[in-house]
DNA sequence: AATCGTCTGCTTTTT
DNA sequence: GCAGACGATT
């Protein structure tokens, strides 16, 4: 028997952990210690004899996904936790689909398209679509599609809208590239193990007990798929909390945890409202702010500690004075306290925020992070070496061919491209095909058909060697690479000697990945390009250690500090303008509320009489909100007397070690 | 084909 | 006020 250590849990965590069989709503509130309580479930189940290859627990990313496999790893013998499956839903149905995509109409080698991808071919199609004078905004389709994906909603047969027509075209064209968007990937899961008798009979039965972690985000496919997974056996924990819905306009449903009941009845429904995190002010705070959303469990969160810091409500004439505030304060305190930076986080609701916080920061010499902006896997050196990849993986795929084709530049060029991509239409065969066909080779120049020629056999030999096995995938790869002469043309293009340094690395950086994903994997490129593909979340490199987190709302969910300060708690920001118009107050409040329950120690607010925006200054007004979260222990004040505050002793050092820094800066 | 200038229109973004 | 798109210019 393992010894994990279920005494460590409080009543109720013990009563989820070791829930039986039957379906369990687990409430779980912010800082309750939830992933405690799924690990020793896990353990627990393990414990009670069921094997580990039938558990399978879902996280909505793979940095979740990494951590409960780490933290289970540490309870129970690692031979063991390797036969779990811990998984995100995205990558789950990529193995259902690795397995059986053809009985879709889809090769087992199909490409999977990111954001950019997706976002590509969606302009692409307009363009084709569109009449000239007809703009319809790519990105506003590509979410369109991806909800009426989320929701089950087939392209419309005939194109009545615009963007239906789109919708459909899109659909066929991926289709026909062999390829699947993220949304793909759960439509055609469910859809396999629906329509499919023999898929659908092993996957009902697959798994014996399922756990899903952040229930609150799942949408429909993702219920359906959970549904489809538990067919046989109800043994379904899902683990959320309805107060912290905050995706919904990517189509999550709340519905599917204030309604599971109606997907799995009779569930045993457990609460876990102790909260380990924040002080009894900020939760007294936080419960009173969620109070005021309708459709909700219902919950309140205590902690056994009484009292703490005060919550600062604090008033700044404008954003620059509120981030230099938010700056000083910081450095102040972190002398004061002798804390780290780490410590501190600012949190914003949109990202243009944290640009004149950026600002402030840097004036004071404070490092810090911010959390998102533009990905590593957005660089084009990445997005080039990621397209090679797919193209040997499935040549089928156009838009990675068409990436790769010109660079380095191999002389089949534009008007080369062009005439194939028309050759490709009218036979309606990939460009692949059309390119390398007899028929093709004959019309061209004697140069390019030898220039194909050439760039078909580079690439049917690395096919070939990577067909071997898939060991030394990674070294084969790397010499295919290498040998297309990307790198200098690579460097070429870069202006300075610096930025080309760095292209470069991240081009080496990405096949040391490779290689190291090699030594733990057995999947090989496939293997690598998926999980490149799905998983964007980067270790970050500790180069110059972390410092101050800046990060969105959203982005800080499941995260904490000690210190936290909410900048722009302002009406038409939080909540933002737009969600009254479409009548999303709800998830405005949740943002909040998710906000308020990161901080541990002490939390500041703080919202501006004025605010730049869009250029010129705009009078603001205090969020609605903040009246809500009125109490014992919430103060009101404005930086400005707080920054005229008679210095302390500490202070006053500290302001000559603030006049060096910029001395010395 | 690359660069410059002007126009437009503004969230959040786990996969 | 700035990024991204598009069209006109070299």
């Amino acid at each position: 028997m393992s010894d994990f250590r279920l005494f460590d849990l409080n009543p109720e965590q013990y009563k989820a952990a070791t829930h039986g069989d039957g379906p369990v709503l687990i409430l779980a509130g912010a800082g309750s210690g939830k992933t405690r309580v799924i690990t020793s479930r896990i353990a627990w189940l393990l414990a009670q004899g069921t094997a580990a290859e039938r558990i399978l627990a879902v996280t909505f990313t793979n940095k979740a996904a990494r951590e409960m496999q780490a933290r289970i790893g540490r309870m129970i013998e690692k031979e063991v936790a390797k036969k779990l499956t811990i998984c995100t839903f995205h990558s789950l149905s990529v193995r259902i689909l690795r397995q059986h995509a053809s009985l879709l109409g889809y090769k087992e080698n199909f490409s999977i398209y990111d954001e950019s991808d997706t976002i590509g071919l969606v302009k692409k199609i307009i363009a084709r679509t569109a009449a000239k004078d007809e703009k319809l905004d790519h990105q506003l389709v590509r979410n369109l599609i991806s909800k009426a994906k989320s929701l089950g909603h087939a392209p419309p047969e005939n194109d009545e809208t615009l963007a239906g027509a789109v919708y459909a075209r899109y659909s066929r064209e991926l289709k026909s590239l062999n390829a699947m968007d993220f949304d793909d990937l759960l439509v055609n899961a469910v859809r396999l193990i629906t329509d499919h008798d023999e898929a659908r009979s092993y996957w009902n039965s697959r798994y014996q007990y399922l756990l899903v972690d952040e229930f609150q985000d799942t949408n429909r496919l993702q219920l359906e798929l959970v549904c489809q997974l538990s067919a046989l056996e109800p043994n379904v924990c899902v683990v959320g909390d309805d107060d912290q819905s905050i995706y919904g306009w990517r189509g999550a449903e709340v519905a599917n945890i204030l309604e599971f009941e109606r997907h799995f009845p009779n569930p045993a429904v457990i609460k876990l409202e102790q909260n380990y995190r924040s002080t009894d002010i900020i939760l007294g705070a936080a419960n009173r702010l969620i109070r005021n959303n309708p459709r909700r469990r219902g919950k309140n969160l205590w902690s056994a500690t009484k009292g703490g810091e005060a919550i600062r409500i604090l008033r700044a004439d404008d954003d620059r004075q509120e981030a230099e505030f938010v700056a000083n304060e910081i450095l102040q305190f972190k002398h004061e306290n002798s804390g780290k930076w780490e410590d501190f986080a600012v949190l914003f609701r949109m990202n243009a925020q944290s640009r004149i916080l950026e600002e402030s920061f840097r004036e004071l010499k404070i490092p810090y992070r911010i959390i998102g902006g533009k990905s590593f896997f957005d660089r084009r050196e990445v997005k080039d070496l990621l397209g090679y990849a797919s193209v040997l993986l499935n040549p089928d795929d156009d838009v990675s061919l068409l990436r790769v084709l010109g660079s380095p530049p191999r002389g089949i060029g534009a008007t080369t491209t062009e005439l194939a991509l028309d050759q490709s239409s009218e036979e309606n065969s990939s460009l692949y095909r059309a390119l390398t066909s007899a028929k093709f080779l004959e019309r061209c120049a004697t140069k390019t058909a030898a220039a194909i020629r050439r760039f078909r056999e580079e690439l049917e030999i690395c096919r070939g060697q990577l067909e071997m096995g898939p060991t030394r995938q990674a070294q084969t790869f790397t010499d295919f690479f290498m040998a297309t002469g990307y790198l200098e043309d690579l460097r070429k293009s870069c202006k300075t000697e610096a930025e080309a340094d760095g292209r470069e690395e991240n081009v080496r950086d990405l096949l040391k990945t490779f290689a190291e994903y090699e030594k733990r994997h057995t999947e090989g490129l496939r293997g690598f390009a998926d999980s490149m593909s799905l998983d964007r979340d980067r270790e970050e490199k500790d180069d110059s250690g972390t410092g101050v987190t800046l990060i969105t709302f959203h982005a800080a969910k499941g995260l904490e500090f000690p210190e936290v300060y909410l900048v722009g708690a302002e009406d038409g920001i939080l909540p933002h303008e737009r969600s009254k118009v479409e009548g999303t107050m709800d998830e405005e409040r949740r943002l909040l509320y998710v906000g308020l329950t990161r901080a541990m120690r002490r939390l500041t607010i703080l919202h501006c009489t004025h605010r730049t925006r869009y250029g010129s200054a705009v009078a603001c007004t205090i969020s609605p909100f903040l009246k809500e979260i009125e109490g014992d222990g919430v103060e009101h004040g404005s930086t400005q007397e707080i920054l005229n505050r008679p210095a302390s002793d500490e202070s006053v050092a500290l302001g000559f070690d603030r006049m060096r820094a910029v001395i010395n800066g």
